[in-house]
DNA sequence: ATTGCAATGAGACAAAAGTCTCATTAGAGG
DNA sequence: CCTCTAATGAGACTTTTGTCTCATTGCAAT
């Protein structure tokens, strides 16, 4: 069914009740069936698996909705020296992702099981949020790097910066959030550091 | 039933059947179903519920037994200073990964899956392998470091070696393994300067 | 307002996942 | 070798998850 063919309105209409009432019940921290999205929705059941096939999909929908960053406001009064700005950027992907935790564990799960599933290596798609943002902090400082130090720091920040890294102080290392923010800026403050040379 | 009643050879025989044939299509880059696995272990579908309650339960317990690197093989012959041997241990952990890519990504699917389902916020239980190693590597240089700052170097660390890299490197950076690990090399040299002074 | 057809709801159906019972089989001790 | 009973297999049963059909509803163009 194309964009604007049929009842556009309505579908549109049907298609966010889904996602809110998924967000809705995913900010009380529950973890829903489809079949609860679509009560909570009221739409039918059958209605709600025309839109998402599995309450999965539905919930990467809702987290991709509710967490897109806006390089503009993030580096708004963002202080001025590259370490700075990217521990600004870490604080709004903090922020960002421990309000929108399980949609993002939810998505990391789907993409490593896509990984598996797929055929002929191929790897899954996954949008690549964080290097732009990455590039974005360092961009007023880049002349301050060569270029291929400003890569391999661009690279490596990206480790610390994502929810792989969440996961890592969470499920692995299990410590606090505050405990896991500290070792992020004194890792960006290294690594930066080591970068300028 | 206790470990020693009734007829532990036939239990453990039983057990160690369907973890292997779990490994053995994990190692595929299959993700089996309990019944898949009790049919390749040549059990019934009942037996094999007998002894794991889901499949989830039945991979940790597979994957643990796999590619655990040793403390003493893998610093051997390392070089004399503490980033050197963190080097180390970083290629010993990218060839067991590489080589068991596949199981590795199933397992940290698993987790993250777990995390979602399990009730009253509980984190799952992830068994840790890569502090104590990380620890080991540093440890004869132990006192080139303050406490604080050690403890700090050892977490930046974790968020470079490991599963969580791998899949950042692979799936969101999309670079080459040469290139990733040229990026983790420059990461560890940098953070391990940094946590010197 | 009328009308056509897209979207929906209700519920039957199918497949997957897990539980339970009971008869059979085969270890381990005598 | 026998016996006892723990472990297993077979399969019925339930729940969950997802699909499909068809009658009904209600947008939107006329």
């Amino acid at each position: 069914m194309a964009d604007t063919a049929g009842r556009p309105n309505q579908r549109r209409r049907t298609r966010k009740d889904l996602l809110d009432a998924a967000a809705r019940l995913m900010k009380q921290g529950r973890r829903p069936t489809l079949e609860e999205v679509a009560e909570a929705a009221l739409v039918s059941r059958a209605t709600a698996y025309r839109y998402f096939p599995s309450i999965e999909a539905l919930m990467v929908e809702t987290t991709l909705d509710v967490a897109a960053p806006n390089a503009d406001d993030v580096f708004k009064g963002a202080p001025g020296d590259p370490a700075g700005r990217v521990e600004k950027l870490d604080a709004a992907f903090e922020s960002m992702m421990l309000t929108n935790e399980a949609g993002l564990r939810m998505m990391l799960a789907q993409s490593l099981q896509r990984s598996l599933t797929e055929e002929g290596g191929q790897l899954p798609k996954r949008q690549n949020r964080r290097t732009p943002l990455i590039e974005a902090a360092l961009a007023p400082y880049k002349k301050e790097f060569s270029p291929a130090a400003f890569q391999t720091l661009s690279r490596a920040l990206a480790l610390i910066i994502g929810t792989e890294a969440l996961v890592v102080f969470k499920d692995v290392l299990q410590v606090s959030d505050a405990e896991a923010r500290k070792v992020r800026r004194w890792a960006i403050r290294a690594m930066v550091e080591a970068a300028r040379k």
